[in-house]
DNA sequence: ATGCCTTCGAATTAATTGGTCGATAATTCG
DNA sequence: CGAATTATCGACCAATTAATTCGAAGGCAT
């Protein structure tokens, strides 16, 4: 390769398919080094670590996440029922994103372990996106399996949250004040009466 | 439990959703056994093996695309178009067997091998349905990664051969004429000119 | 109690896997 | 060119994992 940097972002793209098909635990550097058409040893050339890639990943994806919620913020002055389907087929095509969610059960966090954990590395506004990230993972999770009642009913907290300034009719609620009151939910779990 | 026999079924569903996300490898018994809220060895009760629970899955699924498929050739008398389409749509509900391709992919048989390895345990419908799920999982593997050259080679062909009768435009050609080339080629691999 | 059906935890054994290391290509540079 | 640096890889290891076994035991009918 020409280009460390270069080649680092194939890492990047190439393994986060991986990852956000089968999750951290399931996506073994064989398969990545493969997919790379690569001897698994040469990774560890560019690579620390199998939890190195991971976190590029990561934060590759959270990046991605952060310019398109910058997008829809900035939407702010249309009208609430356009923004609010914007928010949700985001909020689809967000799913491969969920299994990082799953990623974090491999490793035996819960929820806000992980907020913890991560507050430590990231800056505020990425810890705002992998709040996002984990919400919807979570969100998967609901409607699958899940795993503990804790994490269960931290979600429909969530939902519920949720709810308010999305789907209350009351209509001289004024728009900004609505996204805010999203944003708020999404972002800090904030639930507002 | 109450029934063995309904025991098996419940397990079937449970696990093939996991095989069908994850593939043969990767999907662990532990895992299966947490879906079902059992211990490990439970499942050996009512199951040889892994590679039983499996096979058992396959095969269920399996006899769901007959069905199917027996309603779509009953449909011969309608227009050609309406039997494309369904024909199309079927195969992208049918994406989820395509996993099984990948865990045939995991013990390292062909296309053709796993075919011949098919042939010994089922009867002829069955092997044309799993043909049928060979493909679809190839059909997904082509526009993602393939693995082998030869492999995607194979796949060309079938799709190639599929265009002949689903597209070619020669007006007078009948539609069970027709009809009879799609199956020959998704289930026989007969391509015609 | 006795025996049968079902479940499970612990143990076993084989395979898998993240990571290391030294060798060896490939490329750069003097 | 040839030495030094960069990049790649195969073989290997230690630790973990995962399929399967097995004996114990809970529950239930007789």
């Amino acid at each position: 390769m020409i280009n460390k940097e270069e080649f680092r972002r194939k890492v990047i793209i190439s393994a986060g398919q991986i990852f956000s098909h089968y999750g951290f635990k399931k996506t073994t550097m064989d398969e990545i080094a493969k997919a790379l058409k690569m001897g698994k040893s040469s990774i560890y050339y560019y690579f620390e670590s199998k939890e190195d890639i991971f976190e590029a990943v990561v934060l590759h994806e959270a990046n991605i996440l952060r310019n398109e919620l910058t997008t829809a913020i900035k939407a702010v002055e249309s009208p609430i029922d356009k923004m609010r389907n914007y928010v949700f087929v985001r909020m689809k095509s967000f799913e491969k994103l969920s299994n990082y969610y799953n990623a974090i059960f491999d490793k035996n966090l819960d929820h806000f372990e992980f907020i913890e954990t991560i507050r430590e590395k990231y800056d505020r506004e990425e810890l705002a996106i992998l709040r996002l990230i984990i919400y919807h993972g979570a969100r998967k999770k609901v409607f699958n399996v899940v795993n503990s009642e804790y994490t269960a009913m931290a979600i429909q907290t969530t939902l519920k949250g949720l709810e308010v300034p999305l789907f209350w009719k009351k209509k001289e609620i004024n728009i900004e004040k609505r996204l805010n009151a999203i944003l708020d939910v999404l972002f800090y779990g904030i639930v507002r009466k």
